[in-house]
DNA sequence: TTTATAAGTTTAATAATATTAAACTATTAT
DNA sequence: ATAATAGTTTAATATTATTAAACTTATAAA
């Protein structure tokens, strides 16, 4: 079950994000662009902006984003951006000996995430960004790499959502998924054949934190026909990013005592 | 008009902030601490992390704070953080020439707010950090220093929340009030003589914006005792604070086109 | 291993709330 | 000065969140 003044609020919130928000939004365009009656967002948006979450302006009447905000990326920073700091080098070390995409994965519950990224450095590119990548945890090498690794019981959560069809690649069925990541796990890498974004291959390891717990997961992405016109390419790629995935996991040895819970 | 549920997501998320979540919080704890009961908190916390603002980990069951959540951090910093930094060193200068606490403050909505501020150097200290002045607009020399210069339509809606009598100074009478920031025009300069802590005298400046309004304000703490033994004291304090305000407000002749409106 | 305890989850009935339209106010444009 | 537009408030009611109880799962104790 899902409340939905909750739901609605955070699409707003949401939408704050999304659109430039600088000089402010009006009712008007919140209750525009996410199906609102004016009467009903204006009692939301007078909570939201009861508890400091947004301001409205004594003039213009318009809303902004409240300061208060800050101080979750603060915290948030403060619990795990020293993961995400200790990994950059060696995600730099990838992308400096493939030119490819970068990606450093982790979850949060069941929803996969990505926390950062380096751009191919070539000319033809095939990453655009932050993709979301919500329910794409069947369809995508970081997704699979540590969903191999994972309990039957977190596996089964995780895919108990639909398995969308991003491409006529993608996995949809859970028992060819589950040989998908028992072959995984014999390899110790994970791929994605296409079946994420048409001419996209994407090779995945994953990270280990000092429980030997799948924590996050690195992938690099390259243009199919690189794969298939050079054998050597693909190869390459594993070593690079194998080698940076095993470096990584070094990071829960020395900073995490055995037991300690950590965010992702 | 409030909308509950919205209202109780918030104050959820705040306990976060509050709290140590680096390790998670459980459900129970929620509910101890914020008196709901574990049914329907289940289910706004379940509607909370669909939108990805919260996570339950998939083992534990606690719940951590949502990456997404940095994105607010980032955007605002994108829209606010350029002023605050231009501030800075002026803050500096009045901490460095009177070793007392300063604080620069503007306004979201009818909310007094702390951008940023210096402790005291001195050992008899006044300030205990970012304390919450939400309603203190009339009882803060920041707060004054604003509502003097606002539009009477602003003043009015700032004002029409009781006054809270924080000391036995605070003035709580609208009407005395009124004279007060009469006073503060005439001056150029507030004071909060033990209106909002006891003990603490403080000096506010207003800083405008390129269309002449009260967008912030600095003020300088420093303990009431100072200030009757030394009668030079309040001078220093005075003329410091000044020159930084309107060195401050330079900030938006630099920055900003006439008509251009801006974020807190 | 079994039992007990505690925490988390789901359900479905109902009590309570969010929603709605309409009236109202304020602001902006003509 | 008038019209039009945006924002706000209200109070009735239809919808939704809440509740307690049943259920499940996990952890601790016997």
């Amino acid at each position: 079950m899902s409340v939905k003044s909750i739901s609605k609020t955070m699409d707003t919130l949401d939408y704050f994000l999304e659109s430039d928000s600088s000089k402010g939004i009006s009712l008007k365009e919140i209750c525009d662009h996410l199906g609102f009656k004016k009467s009903a967002a204006h009692h939301m948006l007078a909570t939201i902006c009861d508890k400091g979450y947004l301001y409205q302006d004594l003039k213009s009447k318009k809303y902004f984003l409240g300061s208060k905000l800050k101080k979750f990326g603060e915290v948030i920073d403060l619990n795990a951006n020293s993961f995400i700091n200790f990994a950059d080098p060696f995600l730099k070390k990838i992308n400096d000996a493939t030119g490819e995409a970068v990606h450093l994965a982790s979850f949060e519950g069941t929803k996969l995430i990505t926390l950062s990224m380096l751009e191919s450095t070539h000319p033809v590119r095939v990453d655009h960004g932050f993709l979301n990548k919500d329910n794409a945890f069947h369809a995508t090498a970081s997704g699979k790499a540590m969903l191999a690794y994972m309990s039957d019981g977190s596996q089964k959560k995780i895919l108990k959502n639909k398995l969308e069809k991003f491409t006529s690649f993608t996995i949809t069925n859970v028992k060819q998924l589950s040989e998908e990541l028992k072959k995984i796990k014999k390899n110790g890498f994970s791929t994605d054949d296409e079946e994420f974004q048409p001419g996209v291959f994407c090779v995945g390891y994953p990270i280990f934190d000092n429980e030997n717990k799948p924590f996050a997961s690195i992938s690099c992405s390259s243009p199919k026909f690189k794969i298939t016109s050079d054998k050597k390419y693909l190869d390459k790629i594993k070593n690079s990013v194998k080698f940076s995935a095993l470096e990584i996991g070094k990071y829960f040895k020395q900073t995490r005592k055995k037991g300690d819970k950590h965010a992702a």
